[in-house]
RNA sequence: GGAGAGAUGGCAGAGUGGCCGAAUGCGGCAGCUUGCUAAGCUGUUGAGCCGGGUUGCCGGCUCCGAGGGUUCGAAUCCCUCUCUCUCCGCCA
């Protein structure tokens, strides 16, 4: 959401912010008429209700043989009143629906373009695996060590399911609990989330309108699956007014994330990158509003997810995403990618994004500053998702016999080994 | 799942049709006080929206879990829903 006075002063600069997001600049003068026409009606309407009550008022303090003309004089109007606040309110819920699909500028530093092929790359650490080998892809290394298996994932549970077992199984809970014991190492608060939802938590988080056939939805209840621990994490404190000692609020959360991947038939259909369950280590920052304390803490949080990434011994680069891959509420987004030899290219595995006010709006939250309620700033990144860094991790610590070095971090968790050895394979000296 | 009770301002807690945006206490803030010791006294203290003036201001409207209804008028009456608590049942 953004700020309604704001939208009125400025509507050129949110056309703007549509045309860079290569979004339909329609809702902005949808709203602005809707909103020229709510206003007007609410002020009509108000205007009535005020010489009502007025009216209504003097009429308890008449005898009560004077109530009964009276009363029926007020009849009419009340009529009136009632048709009035019917067109208010559904002026206002068309209003709000134009509302909610306004873009939040992008900050300048965006490099403007269409896609994700116009993100521009800020740095690296390291570079793409080289291999005095034929590497294998992670879908060939886990069958070798017997420990993915995708086909019996599938009859489970339709394509884009997967069954990791044996040590696979505890190289991902050690990839995730190494991610949690980092994040707790910086500060963070661990949080045990609801992953099962209401709309207003996908609503206040920006993801609907418009996100809805990516998520699943149980209608029964009138809850959704989260795709990310990001949307209950930043909902926490919806419509409340918080003490500004309080903040910032650093928050980490390890949860299972759902997503339809509606419209990607066809597209990462091999292996483990692109599934509809998955797990994910997310960072969540609640903030006071101010743009410069936003945008370090930004860094910062990027800075948490590449030091993990350091530790699992991984290549990878960090984008500046173009405004065109920019989602609707996000000011300024980091991708990182790690380079994924199978691909052999770098492939998204985190995710860095700044929000300015616009969450904190359609959520409620806020915080005290100077004695009144400002909205607050929030922001999230990931922390490591799993099984697509697996991906990383298998094809890139691969060895020509096909066993894994692990890098160290996660060796305790693995029984102090330094490698996976694929069975039957003869252990290299 | 069955039975009952409840949902009021940051918190606690009054209020059963007009004088209630709402007593009182606590907390917060400001000032005073400082011979009766983590004290006392006084004042002040909700949010949102609209309009006008434009730092502080004025006027109006809305909000007593949510939605709907009755009435000239509802925190107060009626209906639906949600949530919380107690008891029973069931259960990881």
């Amino acid at each position: 959401m953004l700020d309604p006075k704001w939208v009125r002063e400025h509507p050129d600069e949110v056309r703007r912010a549509a045309r860079l997001k290569r979004m339909d600049p329609e809702a902005v003068d949808r709203w602005l008429a809707a909103d020229a026409e709510h206003r007007r009606v609410l002020t009509e309407s108000e205007g009535l209700r005020a010489r009502l009550k007025e009216a209504s008022r003097k009429l308890g303090a008449m005898p009560p043989e004077e109530r009964a003309a009276a009363a029926a004089g007020l009849r009419a109007d009340k009529a009136r009143l009632k048709e009035l606040e019917r067109v208010e309110r559904e002026l206002e819920a068309e209003a709000r629906s134009w509302a909610l699909r306004l873009p939040m500028p992008p900050a300048p530093e965006v490099p403007e373009g269409d896609d994700d092929s116009d993100n521009v790359e800020l740095w690296r650490r390291g570079e793409p695996t080289a291999f005095d080998f034929e590497p294998r892809d992670h879908v060939a290394l886990g069958e070798l060590h017997g420990f993915l298996d995708i086909p019996r994932g599938v009859e489970l549970a339709g394509s884009r399911n997967y069954l990791l077992t044996g040590d696979l199984a505890l190289l991902e809970r050690a990839v995730l609990q190494a991610a949690l014991d980092h994040m707790l190492e910086r500060g963070f608060e661990p949080v045990s989330v609801p992953t099962l939802v209401k709309r207003e938590c996908l609503e206040g988080t920006g993801y609907f309108p418009g996100g809805e056939e990516q998520a699943y939805a149980v209608e029964k209840d009138g809850l959704y699956l989260v795709g990310t621990a990001e949307v209950p994490l930043t909902s926490i404190h919806a419509g409340e007014v918080l003490d500004a000692e309080a903040l910032p609020i650093r928050r980490v959360a390890l949860s299972p994330c759902y997503r339809r991947e509606a419209g990607t038939y066809g597209k990462d259909t091999k292996g483990l990158y692109r599934v509809h369950q998955f797990w994910k280590v997310e960072q969540v920052v609640i903030g006071p509003a101010d743009e410069e304390w936003s945008r370090r803490e930004h860094e910062r949080m990027l800075g948490h997810a590449t030091d993990f990434l350091d530790r699992l011994e991984l290549p990878y680069r960090v984008v500046n995403v173009s405004s065109g891959d920019l989602g609707q509420g996000q000011v300024q987004k980091f991708d990182v990618e790690c380079w994924m030899p199978s691909r052999n290219t770098w492939g998204e595995t985190h995710s860095a994004s700044r929000f300015h006010d616009f969450q904190a709006r359609r959520l409620g939250l806020r915080y005290r500053e100077d004695g009144k309620p400002v909205f607050c700033h929030t922001l999230n990144n990931t922390v490591i998702a799993t099984p697509r860094v697996l991906i990383a991790l298998l094809e890139n610590h691969q060895r020509a016999d096909g066993s894994i070095a692990l890098p160290e971090s996660l060796r305790p968790w693995l029984g102090g080994r330094e490698l996976l050895v694929p069975p039957g394979a003869a252990t290299e000296a």
